[in-house]
DNA sequence: ACTAATTTTTAGGCTTATCTAAATTTATTT
DNA sequence: AAATAAATTTAGATAAGCCTAAAAATTAGT
């Protein structure tokens, strides 16, 4: 079994490796997980000799099968908690995510497998995070960031990149939330700034805010 | 706020301090915690110093106050999750302990209030153990130990003082649970077991069962 | 009341997960 | 390709929570 830090590391690195499972970089796992560089070197030396991650001298981290399991388990908990926070408690979406830093780390297989059938197998977090099922295995997500989209394309908002509350108040602000319908009015080339149509009332956000919110175009 | 090591020290002590609030003995509570007498003085000393709990050379230890109050909340927090995991997610009786020993700790006073809520207010947990309110009050309750019934006497279970996975067990194969109503049909003296009625049948049980089971008399 | 048994505390260590500061390696400039 | 900057690792400490073994205090037995 693993500890309560050694599962945030897994956390870490999983999130950091991306698509194509690159290398995380000592700093970049620090950053994540507000400690030092060299705590992390400490760290990555007990969790290579657990075999869940791969290391090389100053040549970063990945993880391995066996890490990736753990850690995409913990991405389950966390998200299925998540739902369960929001659809069930009545709970905002800004307002889950540091609960469920906790409840992710709960030790029952069982638990997690009656929940996720409490909450009706559930594909995708109050943030439009894919949950992975049981296997690991993640659901497609046919999403292209807000940025990406042309002008007078429109779609429905199925996600989001990023969950911290003030982001997440944010959005509620400008009226958008998962489902949410979008048309692209006009771009700003020298920012990447966009005008765009919700419920017929125009609003511009930053590039920031567009980077962030994932449409699936219609 | 609390570690985990100092929240379960304060839920063991308040476990053992009773109805009238006794000193719990340093032995006490490292057989409790399943740890050393040793360890036990050194967390004492800890709690002492973060007005937890007071506490004299050789003489045991009680809650302060303001230990109680957590000791009560993390107890609120354990019957609540027994409750969900029982009523919602369809565990039985015999498995929830470990589970809600593990959630009892998640810190977030507005998840217990809306866990409350959503389970609507219950006053008993899946074993019959009455659950404290937000403000600490534990509701009144009229039981007595199945023990000390007296012959043709009838009640209904309302509780056990015992929560192992195998106590349990062995009341769900003699059909005892919370609402099975229970007949005295006679007392062997000496060795305190006896015969009850339960849905017409017949059922011998000796003292040491009899003693962990509430009834209120009927 | 005095010795023996038990309980509790103290002393000294260990492990986990941190940290700072210094040393080393890799990357970037010029 | 040196020199400088940045990233990473190593070395040595620290705090929490636990341990064993020994010492001290309390309780029990005769």
């Amino acid at each position: 079994m693993n500890t309560l830090a050694e599962e945030n590391y897994l956390k870490a690195i999983f999130k950091l490796s991306g698509e194509k499972n690159e290398a995380a970089t000592t700093n970049a796992i620090a950053e994540e997980l507000n400690t030092k560089a060299s705590s992390v070197t400490d760290m990555i030396k007990k969790l290579t000799d657990k075999s869940l991650v791969k290391s090389q001298k100053y040549q970063g981290t990945i993880l391995t099968n066996k890490g990736r399991k753990i850690a995409v388990n913990i991405v389950r908990k966390h998200r299925l908690w998540e739902v369960f926070l929001v659809k069930k408690l009545n709970f905002y979406w800004d307002e889950v995510h540091d609960i469920a830093e906790q409840l992710e780390h709960i030790k029952s297989p069982k638990l997690v497998e009656h929940l996720d059938s409490f909450l009706g197998y559930p594909k995708y977090d109050p943030h439009g995070d894919p949950i992975p099922n049981a296997e690991g295995e993640f659901p497609k997500a046919y999403s292209t960031p807000l940025i990406e989209m042309k002008t007078s394309k429109h779609g429905q908002v199925v996600g989001v990149t990023q969950d911290n509350p003030s982001f997440l108040q944010y959005l509620d602000k400008l009226n958008i939330q998962l489902g949410t319908s979008i048309k692209i009015i006009e771009r700003q080339d020298f920012d990447n700034s966009m005008d765009i149509l919700i419920d017929g009332i125009t609003t511009h956000i930053s590039s920031e805010v567009a980077t962030n919110i994932l449409i699936k175009e219609s």
